[in-house]
RNA sequence: GGCUCGUUCGUCUAUCGGUUAGGACAAUUGGUUUUCAUCCAAUAAAGAGGGGUUCGACUCCCCUACGAGCUACCA
């Protein structure tokens, strides 16, 4: 027997931004597809017209983008030959099976407004009974098991309102082996008869989902924990199409809770938990509400991946930083953990300053020129890739690049106080002056000539380095912390550091 | 309420019957550093509770507790 190509789907609806639990379940689909040398996809489930928020799903797409976990199939990523893979565009061929499910008596119509179901459900609730539309409580309804024949074919074509429920066996045992669970087991008591079509002509969650995922051909069911109480249903619904065969396998992740342990992250959580729980920022169309996104937070999609991978799986080995390459290689659903996972934002910002300090200086010099674009702040370009340099081991956020930089582009006018009250005296102007002319003497400017100078003006003034050194570090960046002193010196080159010198001169008393 | 899934340091987790229960983040302390950060070292920190099974349980089974998800013509 050959094994079928491996084919995941990510499949999210355009109900708002998708939050990074998502993203995670998008990337553990892509990780897993990528490691089988399979296929994933992206399709967009849009069966509730009243839940549609415009520029959803162009944000869904521009995510993927930019934590790089691109679909090879799907929406914004190019056709494959399963297309359309927007199911408000699949619409049509639902409907053929509804009616095969119709037919073979898997299912049937129902006509009940939400006054009576309302009712049914109040009444069931009084007398202590789960209120569910199931073997029993169906009786008492108006469907096409009710109602006379003559009376569902007048319906039908009287145009009235109706959906399309599926008919489940009163007591049977569904059971099925879950990839992350192991062997699962529901029975069909406590269970409903689903709604499968709407009366506005759609279908529902579950029985589009089962029909794309028999119709494109996925191998794998890999979501979020949340549909685990649905995939008995899901399960029926193949054995009912026949399709028990092609059935993909399940495996239900561990949801990404937050982080006060109550409940899952969400995406109405916006910015209210301290962190952003969306992937780029996000206004909401209907109420204007602005959440950030990790990429403006400072985020790289490197670390975001990395984080992301590691909540809810682990390699088994001592090793946290994994690139994407590694991740595809070490992934495994067997790795994956059963129990949901809460977001902690100090891992996530060691993370994201683990890969700020790995990354390549000319990229991080990207963002910080677009944040002396800002400021109306010009700089040299080489410059700008050498103070990224200096001083990304200072930084957890690459938005923080500028705040930490500034002096190498604004020559300081203020100083720190707490270090010319302890370290100011009457010899501090000696030395810098001494200093100014011994650099001026330089001819080429690095940071070891910086430092030989710098101890024969101390030398000459008999004053100490520990005594000092801090202060020619206020003299040139009025802080009292940076990045290593004469590299710092060197950075800024002989003129600027002896203008800084010499103003410092002037202005400190 | 019902159904299902889950439960190891504060957090993410390793352990697949025999370990001094390991690592990482955070914390604390010390060292390094002109400083901050980095870096190094150390300290503290966990098997929810109760029954079994077993020579032996964190690991297997049962019960309880707790947590989470679901319980819509939403996904």
């Amino acid at each position: 027997m050959t094994e079928k190509k491996v084919r995941v789907r990510f499949a999210p609806s355009p109900t708002g931004a998708l939050h990074i639990g998502g993203v995670r379940t998008a990337l553990y689909n892509y990780l897993f597809a990528k490691k089988h040398g399979g296929d994933f996809i992206l399709r967009i489930e849009d069966t509730d017209q009243g839940r549609f928020v415009p520029g959803a799903e162009q944000y869904i797409i521009e995510s993927l983008k930019w934590v790089g976990i691109e679909p090879n199939e799907g929406i914004g990523f190019g056709d494959g030959e399963y297309a359309p893979y927007r199911q408000s565009d699949r619409k049509p061929m639902y409907k053929k099976y509804v009616d095969q499910l119709i037919n073979d008596g898997f299912a049937y119509y129902a006509f009940d407004t939400a006054e009576e179901l309302d009712a049914m459900r109040d009444r069931l609730k009084a007398s202590n009974v789960d209120s569910k539309y199931d073997p029993i409580t169906r009786s008492a309804m108006k469907n096409s098991l009710t109602l006379p024949e003559d009376e569902t074919k007048r319906r039908l074509e009287n145009g009235d309102p109706f959906v399309v429920r599926i008919k489940l066996p009163r007591k049977d045992e569904v059971k099925f082996h879950d990839e992350i669970r192991g062997w699962v087991t529901f029975n069909t008591s406590t269970m409903d008869d689903k709604v499968l079509y709407k009366s506005d002509g759609m279908p529902t969650y579950h029985m589009a989902n089962v029909v794309d995922d028999y119709s494109m051909k996925i191998t794998h069911v890999i979501r979020g924990e949340e549909w685990l109480p649905s995939a008995p249903l899901h399960v029926l619904l193949y054995k009912y199409l026949g399709w028990e065969d092609a059935m993909p396998k399940f495996a239900h992740l561990p949801l990404l809770l937050k982080p006060d342990g109550n409940g899952k992250l969400s995406k109405r959580d916006g910015d209210k938990l301290g962190f952003p729980v969306f992937p780029l920022d996000w206004v909401d169309p209907n109420t204007g509400e602005k959440s950030s996104g990790y990429k403006q937070a400072g985020y790289l999609p490197e670390a975001v991946i990395n984080l992301l991978a590691f909540l809810g799986w682990n390699p088994g080995t001592a090793q946290e930083l994994f690139n994407k390459q590694e991740l595809i290689a070490a992934f495994s659903l067997e790795r994956v953990s059963k129990h949901g996972a809460k977001f902690d934002q100090n891992k996530a910002k060691w993370f994201n300053h683990q890969y700020i300090k790995m990354e390549d200086n000319s990229l991080l010099a990207v963002e910080l020129n677009k944040q002396l674009a800002a400021q109306n702040i010009t700089a040299d370009s080489t410059y700008v890739e050498q103070v990224c340099g200096l001083i990304k081991e200072k930084i957890s956020f690459t938005k923080e690049l500028f705040d930490y930089s500034n002096y190498f582009f604004v020559e300081p006018s203020v100083y720190d106080e707490t270090v010319i009250k302890k370290r100011w005296n009457e010899k501090s102007p000696l030395v810098i002056a001494e200093l100014i002319t011994l650099l001026n003497n330089i001819s080429d400017f690095n940071h070891a000539n910086i430092e030989a100078a710098y101890h024969e003006a101390l030398t000459k003034n008999e004053v100490e380095s520990k005594d000092f050194l801090q202060m020619f570090r206020v003299c040139l960046s009025g802080l009292a912390g940076g990045p290593p002193m004469f590299e710092m010196a060197a950075l800024f080159g002989k003129q600027s550091t002896i203008n800084r010198l010499e103003s410092a001169l002037q202005r400190i008393k």
